[in-house]
DNA sequence: AACAAAGCGGACCAATGGTCCGGTTATGTG
DNA sequence: CACATAACCGGACCATTGGTCCGCTTTGTT
């Protein structure tokens, strides 16, 4: 037996309130107004998370879930069978979307894992995979640099700024076109 | 009368604290402890720096500002002169040496602005200096981004991370060959 | 039903950025 | 030099927040 039932509920509503104030109240939240709007103790969100990092990653992981699933088994270009160049491509539109649709967690996530985000599951497996394509496309670069380069550009204070209200697609065509340099 | 004389010594004596803890310390040093180290109360540091992010500023502005006059008005290629090209990895390379040589400060003061760090004077700075002679080399690029882009590798994690002991020169190559890509 | 293990809540703790104010000191003016 | 005053100082104090602890409760198994 891995999580009794009231653990896994206690889970989900925690997470669900982190969503819903994210959403509403920006990346500055705490902890308590977590728990308290999952009506739940803070001890709980403690010890089903350890720590406000791991509540964010866990955040994080399950909005990256589907992403990783298409990478691994979906169709290209983003999963297996392109040639390296536009899966790279189709890759870095996904995250844009994805982080387009989700600054505030990333925002809250990067605060959160100040020290040493490096270590995050999440990134880890981005950076993996994008390190992957470019040693494929550009054997000659050091893509292990120029991927975590790339993944730089998805700080939530970043996108923001290069997402401007009257032009929303700027981000990730500026992006396409700093990729189409580097592996041209 | 812009300053009494004490107030000018307990700022110089409060940078150079900070300075020390920084480089004993490491990036997590509290006010506390910079007030105690520099034998000052603590209001004093909030006084003549406003915030924790101020004290930051204040310290990589100081650092920052042979740098500054150099692009100003040194010598090429890192002053004016050169062609754009030139001049964008001879700022890269003097940006490097400055990271490297302050990895903690560099830290602390991702830590402090967390929120908008690229408000931050010394970035702003850099970067309209990077953004100015990207679109003179490549016009046709999104130079704002690109320049954001290049000066995100300077994260301290980043740099860290990528400065392996047994190949301490490969951050500052592996950004140049990036440029050179982007340039070509 | 009974028992043990897992879980729960919220009082509690320590660290820390930031504020306040009564007392002190530098400064320039008469 | 003496004095008025504006600037300054120190450190006690405050609020917030991530994280811990422990006595009580729930779950699920035998």
């Amino acid at each position: 037996m891995s999580e009794r039932a009231d653990a896994a509920r206690n889970r989900r509503a925690i997470l669900r309130a982190a969503e819903d104030l994210l959403a509403t109240h920006g990346a500055g939240i705490s902890l308590d107004q977590v728990a308290a709007h999952a009506q739940v103790g803070k001890g709980t969100v403690f010890r089903r998370f350890g720590s406000r990092t791991g509540l964010m990653q866990a955040l994080l992981q399950e909005r990256a879930v589907q992403l990783r699933e298409a990478l691994e088994s979906g169709p290209a270009p983003l999963g297996p069978g392109a040639p390296p160049a536009e899966r790279i491509v189709a890759f870095l539109d996904a995250l844009s979307r994805l982080a387009a649709g989700n600054l505030s967690l990333l925002a809250a996530h990067e605060r959160s894992c100040a020290t040493d985000r490096h270590a995050d599951p999440t990134y880890v497996r981005w950076h993996a995979h994008l390190e992957n394509l470019i040693a494929q496309a550009r054997p000659d670069l050091d893509a292990a640099f120029v991927a975590h380069a790339l993944l730089g550009m998805f700080d939530a204070d970043m996108v923001r700024r290069l997402t401007p209200q009257e032009d929303p697609g700027r981000f990730a065509r500026s992006l396409r076109q700093l990729v189409g340099e580097l592996l041209a």
